[in-house]
DNA sequence: GCCCAGGTGGGTA
DNA sequence: TACCCACATGGG
């Protein structure tokens, strides 16, 4: 079997074995999404979710409204998201940079090529590859594969990227083995997959290949 | 009480 | 370039 059919088997089994959620064919606005996406780092999705709503009772989800928001009130909104001094800070100061610099739109998402689009977006404060590389996927659908923790972990262990590899070589090394229009499934499939059977630290699962429950006990290696 | 969650940026060698 | 660390709440 070569790589590329053992990363096809590898989606067809994630696809048997999970459903995607109904959200995922839906496309987001690209600031609520680059929002939301802040708010999720290094936290739970219940918590991001809370944090997301408070902020949005509290203030309308545009750049030119969250740059002239007050810090400490969108620190309250947002707290229980965790890291919500950074987060706060973030949010203003991105919001106030697209304002300035981006005549208070995203869109460029949509028409840039894709690398320049990505540049721009990482160049604002708090967006790194992952979150410049959701706000593209899920909002403009762009052919990119956003690594989180969980996906990096995972395609690691099932040899879909090299052991060593930085956040750019598994994404590409991912984005190789699938067509485009499998990026967002493989993305979502990759982090159920994570998060049910390969956890971090816990010995038990320590590779996927050994833990019996793991549907890639079969694939073997 | 301990560990983890859909990262990023700043510092050090 | 390659690590190391702060950031911080809530849930299991």
């Amino acid at each position: 079997m070569t790589e590329e059919e053992r990363a096809q088997q590898i989606l067809r089994i994630l696809r048997e074995e999970f459903s995607l959620p109904d959200w995922v064919s839906a496309s987001k606005e690209p600031f609520s999404s680059l929002i939301r996406t802040v708010l999720s780092q290094a936290t739970n999705d219940k918590n991001r979710d809370k944090a997301f709503r408070n902020l949005r009772e509290e203030f309308e989800i545009t750049p030119k409204v969250l740059a002239e928001a007050d810090v400490k009130e969108i620190e309250q909104a947002i707290r229980v998201g965790g890291l919500y001094r950074n987060k706060s800070r973030v949010i203003k100061e991105l919001s106030r940079i697209i304002v300035e610099r981006f005549d208070g739109s995203l869109d460029f998402v949509y028409s840039l090529p894709l690398e320049e689009a990505r540049k721009l977006l990482m160049a604002l404060p708090g967006v790194g590859p992952k979150t410049a590389d959701v706000v593209l996927l899920f909002s403009a659908n762009r052919p990119v594969l956003p690594v989180d923790t969980h996906v990096n972990r995972v395609s690691k262990r099932l040899g879909l990227a090299r052991p060593n590899a930085d956040y750019e070589h598994v994404r590409l090394s991912l984005q190789s083995f699938y067509p485009a229009k499998d990026y967002l499934a493989a993305h979502i499939l990759l982090i159920m997959l994570g998060r049910k059977y390969c956890k971090a630290r816990n010995p038990m699962h320590g590779s996927c290949s050994v833990n019996m429950l793991c549907p890639f006990a079969k694939l073997g290696g």
